[in-house]
DNA sequence: TCCTACATGTAAGGCGTTACATGATTTA
DNA sequence: TAAATCATGTAACGCCTTACATGTAGGA
């Protein structure tokens, strides 16, 4: 249900696209709250298509495959409207970053520490794209965004966010299992300091 | 593949258990990154036992239901182990919420902001839950925890920081289309300032 | 020469939600 | 008396991933 309205959404904002675009669209810029393969998408358009939500145009092209490209019908519209009114569901997300952190007392801590390493650079490297995506953006201040473009700005400063503080409890945790490593070794529980977590409102 | 893993990581901490508080534990601590429901744990429990990766103790109760505690098995820990040490996924997540407000530019802005106000209480709700679990952990300090805890521990704390910084982000994006609204009204889009994104080293 | 981008599609099988089903005890 | 907690299970249906399938053009 979700997607559908995902897909829907997109449409009315990217205008006459193509299903190639919107699965891009997926892998780029909206990472941090949604994802979708084409062998879900391709099959959902149809669908959509015959149920009225989206109307599809033949493109030909030479150089390149031939494309069609969708646009959102008022009663896909309307679909659209009464979802994103509808009272929101309790949240439900899935990490299985942080899933198998949970369970890394199953492993040496030189292991936990490595896994958290590379937890830790697959961060950066999405983090990396968002930046170059903000700037982007920066090209019109937000004052000056028209709607559609503000509220993508707002999900884009949220993936910012959200992969920076990822970093930084990454970075506490390596932190903290290796102060715990040289406690250990040294056998001595007394006089070392745990730093705080990062942004350490708690 | 990753809910069985996930169960077998809880039943192998969390000692002989039932299913039904398998259930609970994803809803009252791991909201923030994963979750399921009893009508895909019970079946798949079954399975486990079948292919070995657990076994199940039937355990009599009067003025209760009976129950079934399972324990996790040599064969079950290896395959804990496989997926702790395989190479991690690119992430992947799915956040509804933040899926709806990139597609906000459909509502008028006081319903968005509306939305976004909803938003905010529920993670509300959802971070008053965590703090309280927190401050159920802080009866030992983390430098005396033995490992299964100090991990779990983590994954506390990066739920703690991801509400509080929802929060943050809601009120800015809340402040935002304040700030929006009225520059709209009086048709002037010169002398106002944008606050910046909260934490904002961006 | 190999890889990537463009562009769409299908099929098998597994994952996951929701609702139905039962029933005692405790708390408001 | 109504609701929540404890406790497990099934069935229908829909969601989603992965792999297979095809073919051109351009860059490394």
């Amino acid at each position: 249900m979700s997607l559908q309205n995902a897909l829907l959404g997109l449409i009315s904002s990217m205008g006459p696209v193509s299903g190639y675009d919107l699965t891009k669209t997926f892998r780029l810029s909206m990472a941090h709250y949604w994802h979708a393969s084409h062998g879900q998408i391709y099959p959902l358009l149809e669908k959509l298509r015959r149920d009225g939500l989206i109307v599809c145009q033949h493109v030909r092209q030479q150089d390149r495959p031939n494309k069609k490209l969708y646009s959102i019908t008022p009663k896909g519209r309307d679909s659209l409207l009464r979802w994103l009114r509808a009272p929101r569901a309790p949240i439900q997300m899935k990490n299985e970053g942080l899933l198998k952190t949970r369970f890394f007392a199953n492993l040496a801590p030189e292991e936990a520490i490595e896994q958290v390493r590379s937890e830790r650079a697959s961060y950066e490297v999405l983090l990396g794209k968002y930046r170059d995506l903000e700037r982007a953006f920066f090209a019109v201040p937000p004052r000056e965004m028209e709607d559609d473009a503000l509220y993508t700005y707002f999900t884009l400063k949220r993936g910012i966010m959200f992969l920076r503080d990822s970093i930084d409890w990454c970075d506490w945790a390596i932190r903290s299992l290796q102060q715990r490593r040289r406690r250990n070794g040294r056998q001595s529980a007394a006089g070392s300091r745990q730093s705080p977590p990062p942004a350490g409102k708690s």
